[in-house]
RNA sequence: GGUCCUGUGGCCGAGUGGCUAGGCAGAGCUCUGCAAAAGCUCCUACAGCGGUUCGAAUCCGCUCGGGACCUCCA
């Protein structure tokens, strides 16, 4: 079995995975902060990180997977307004800080189920790990590495480049930083422009407010993510995940706090999804191009043509790699829909086909079919292993699709594969599709009754077809396609029917 | 301004220097009461200009275009 290689971000090249604890794997993977709905570009890193949390799996690593979720909310370090984001938000919806956040909460764990994504092993929240955050504040001041100012704490950042390189995830120049960042008001305390906040002090309004050694405040943004993946992971750990936007300064001032504190580096291998654009720009809240969830299962946004269906967007998204972006058009997420609608049934025509009978039982066999077959299903893994590559694996399928829609027709002649070789193609393709890039059909569940009126209508077709009164059969065909049915008559008289 | 990524056929997108990625759309044929589906076939591109090489979409340089990050952000 070939190693699976992955792209790290820190070191910028693909590298082979050596697990730091043999056949373990930990992941943690930055979550969303629950201040607001989630939206379509939320959709890639935890989809992304889904496949490759089920892809290890598979590979039968232990894996701890912790994904936070972000409910302590962000100081806008810009200074426009002190207050914390959670707090501000909820004044306006006349809403408890925690109702908001646990609404926000409830409404991204139902996208990411409508995504068909496992959750993940532990999904810690930053305000239930305020202690652990106060832990580590007080240690990197204890190491003279962060230093406190009226409540307030910050990390020192000119101190730690000194000695450590701050920019090596990011290709940030230490010098360069200080010249570019901007200077903005309400951050005279801070000794430099480059250092980033702990623990803010809270202002009388601010509602999410802790106790600590230093006065009543709030932590920073940074430091939540070190504490629990310390906490749940170790000191150090495998595997780091994110988009990219949050490479500076987020990852890297994780890697400056934990590198302190736990006298390592704290991660082997970086990883960072791209962005999803929207016409050509990154979505995002300084854009107004924001498509909700919510409105994109809907079709409820001025952007959309339609209502697509999550997995639509699962689909579309693992059709492309996932460092690459990804552009969003309503005919990109159209074609996918299509390409998903024809490659899930085929899948559904295989799972029919009656392997015994349709199988050869050793000689008479197509020997350039059955290599095809054997060929297209043993790259799979290669592709996997080399940095997750989706995009290839949904492709080799789309070539398996006609192979087996000949077979299922009857074009291909009975026995063309053995019944060993269309046995490994069922299970292989349930493994793939849904196990690793945990796809499912588009239908939607718990059709039995509807299932039984529908078969009494095709039996009512099938009567009248059969004295060719066409009139009524096509009746019955248009009628069902008005409510969105629609039948096919497949070859031998048979019918078969699906919800558009 | 700084750092970095990127430019593939009508659209979306794989592409490790040499052999058709794939999807969607479009055209034709087969099957078929009609329709749909399916099968077969066609449309075969790599921003531009140079360079390296027997050979480049793939490596190097320049030009032009697009984007990300430098600030909360998935």
């Amino acid at each position: 079995m070939a190693e699976l290689r992955i792209y790290n971000s820190l070191t910028r090249q693909k590298e082979v995975f050596t697990p730091l604890v043999p056949g373990h794997v930990g992941m943690y993977v930055c979550g969303p902060t629950v201040s607001g709905e989630s939206h379509l570009g939320h959709a890639r890193p935890y989809i992304t990180f889904d496949v490759v949390f089920r892809y290890l799996q598979t590979l039968g690593y232990k894996v701890r997977y912790v994904r936070n979720i972000t409910d302590a909310g962000h100081f806008e370090e810009e200074g426009r307004e002190a207050t914390d984001k959670i707090a501000e938000k909820a004044k306006l919806e006349q809403l408890e800080p925690m109702e908001l956040v646990h609404k926000y909460t409830r409404l991204f764990h139902w996208a990411m189920e409508q995504f068909n994504t496992l959750p993940p092993s532990v999904e810690p929240t930053a305000t239930g790990h305020i202690v652990e955050q106060i832990g580590m504040i007080e240690q990197l001041i204890e190491a003279g590495y962060a230093y406190e100012v009226q409540g307030s704490v910050y990390f020192d950042v000119k101190k730690y480049a000194a000695s450590h390189d701050y920019g090596k995830l990011s290709g940030r120049v230490i010098d360069e930083l200080l010249t570019t960042t901007r200077e903005l008001e309400g951050q005279e305390e801070k000794k430099d422009r480059t250092d980033f906040a702990l623990w803010k002090a809270a202002a009388p309004e601010h509602i999410m407010r802790w106790q600590s050694p230093w006065g009543v405040g709030y932590p920073g943004w940074h430091i939540e993510c070190s504490a629990m993946a310390t906490k749940y992971l170790g000191k150090q750990f495998d595997i780091h995940g994110g988009g990219m936007d949050l490479l500076f300064p987020h990852h890297e001032s994780e890697i400056a706090q934990s590198t302190i504190c736990n006298h390592q580096t704290p991660v082997r291998y970086w990883m960072h999804n791209n962005m999803i654009t929207i016409n050509g720009r990154k979505m995002g809240k300084s854009y107004n191009n924001v498509i909700r969830l919510t409105e994109l299962f809907s079709g409820t946004h001025p952007l959309l043509e339609k209502a697509y269906h999550p997995m639509t967007v699962r689909f579309f998204i693992l059709q492309t790699h996932y460092s690459s972006t990804l552009d969003f058009s309503n005919e990109a997420l159209q074609a996918a829909e299509k390409g998903l609608k024809r490659l899930w049934e085929a899948y559904q025509k295989l799972k029919k086909i009656d392997c015994a009978q349709k199988g050869a039982s050793g000689n008479g066999s197509d020997e350039a079919l059955t290599q095809t077959v054997n060929r297209l299903l043993g790259e799979l893994h290669l592709f996997m292993n080399d940095d997750f590559s989706t995009a290839k694996v949904l492709a080799n399928f789309f070539e398996l699709v006609p192979i087996i829609n000949a077979i299922y027709d009857g074009l291909t002649p009975t026995g063309a594969l053995a019944a060993s070789t269309l046995l490994h193609l069922q299970k292989e393709m349930t493994h793939w599709l849904e196990t690793v890039l945990g796809l499912q059909g588009m239908e939607e569940g718990g059709h039995n009754k509807l299932e039984q009126v529908m078969n009494l209508l095709i039996d009512i077709r099938k009567e009248a077809r059969g004295r060719k009164d066409f009139m009524t059969s096509d009746k019955i065909r248009d009628r069902l396609a008005s409510v969105g049915i629609q039948l096919k008559d497949e070859k031998g008289g048979e019918m078969t029917w699906r919800i558009d």
